[in-house]
DNA sequence: ACAAAAGTGTTCCTGTTACACCCATGT
DNA sequence: ACATGGGTGTAACAGGAACACTTTTGT
């Protein structure tokens, strides 16, 4: 491909986090390192392009998808990138195209500046709203246990956290619901795996 | 004037609020209710749009101002509309224009709805930062005293606050240099004048 | 038997809440 | 003199942080 993109005015672009073992998000493989980005189509509202750069890009469909921040538009590219973030859990994920793959978020720094600000704002968003907003549980399957979760708080918040804190906290903050199955995995005792019960999504703006 | 804007398909949208006595946003009169909004211009950043939109409808300037959110345009509109939240004292506007006026934010259920939607938001994101963001220091000016401080903070919280957890609060949250000076204003006591050191702008996106 | 993660309570400390009186001024 | 908002401290309470051992399993 070449660097001329058939660009309208106004683009959606998306940080696609997920956790493998530390958080990944995904990133276009080539000269310019990109996350993915299409231009706004005729009649389609600005949740759905970010959802079909996705598409276009990977192939993924089915994600968690929040509006990140809108941003002005580099010279002989689109006018405003309405920048996105969106999560999932890594083993809902099937990429499905080639020239994708997965990036350390602190190596952001080889993508072009304005994908990598919006990396960047992006973990930082992340960071900040895991205490009040569900967004760890996106990256989890319905079911999940603690030690997962606490993985994840653990991971997005860089740092580590008391086990026993942790479970009073979150049985505090939020709604969680003891299922009456656990996950044998390994040579030590299964754990119970949980659900969050009203997992209304987040408004926030 | 009528209906049809000169619309391109990228317009910024400003909720600027004071506080006088309450709350108060700008609005502009007319059949029906908005807020100042005006389409990008060619090689303008969308910070200076939202500003014009402001000096356009009321000669406005110099105003704190924050994104808030983009939503998708109606139809007959601008295809995206970038919202944003604008903060100045009362007393440091001079509203140059005529058709222009404020309006108390309960009663935004009479704009028109994109505007509803960007003025209630505005207003929710102001509660919610107050706690993390210098955004009171925005009603205010340069030297206030604690009182003022107070009443803003009871205004956009919606609640009454102790006058002394507050000042307790408050001294341990911000960086708040006690001048030397005080004000003089009626039959009691005067009060003395603060100052907020670093006051930087906060980043969020 | 042992290695590995799951699970569980108590104490301490810090920050938040509730609460009442004197001060300096203008009229 | 009195009415008005400015200014101050303390005791009770709640939420967060520090901390160690037993349980259940696979090998």
């Amino acid at each position: 491909m070449n660097d001329t993109k058939p660009s309208g005015p106004i683009a959606a672009a998306v940080a696609l986090f997920t956790i493998r073992e530390r958080l990944e998000f995904l990133r276009l493989e080539g000269e310019h390192g990109r996350i993915p980005s299409v231009p706004l189509e005729e009649g389609e509202t600005l949740e759905a392009c970010a959802r079909r750069a996705l598409w276009e890009a990977a192939g993924i469909e089915d994600v968690f998808l929040e509006q990140l921040y809108t941003f002005d538009g580099r010279l002989g590219g689109p006018r405003v990138v309405v920048a996105y973030y969106a999560l999932a859990p890594h083993d809902r994920l099937r990429i499905r195209r080639s020239g994708v793959g997965w990036m350390d978020p602190t190596r952001a720094s080889t993508l072009v500046e304005e994908h990598r600000t919006i990396v960047e704002r992006a973990c930082e968003r992340l960071a900040g709203k895991l205490e009040y907003a569900p967004i760890a549980y996106q990256f989890l399957a319905d079911r999940f246990t603690l030690g997962e979760l606490q993985s994840v708080y653990e991971i997005i918040g860089r740092q580590t956290l008391d086990k026993r804190n942790f479970r009073r906290r979150i049985r505090a903050s939020w709604d969680l619901v003891e299922t009456h199955d656990a996950r044998r995995e390994g040579p030590h005792r299964p754990a119970r795996l949980y659900r969050l019960r009203d997992a209304r999504p987040p408004l926030e703006g």
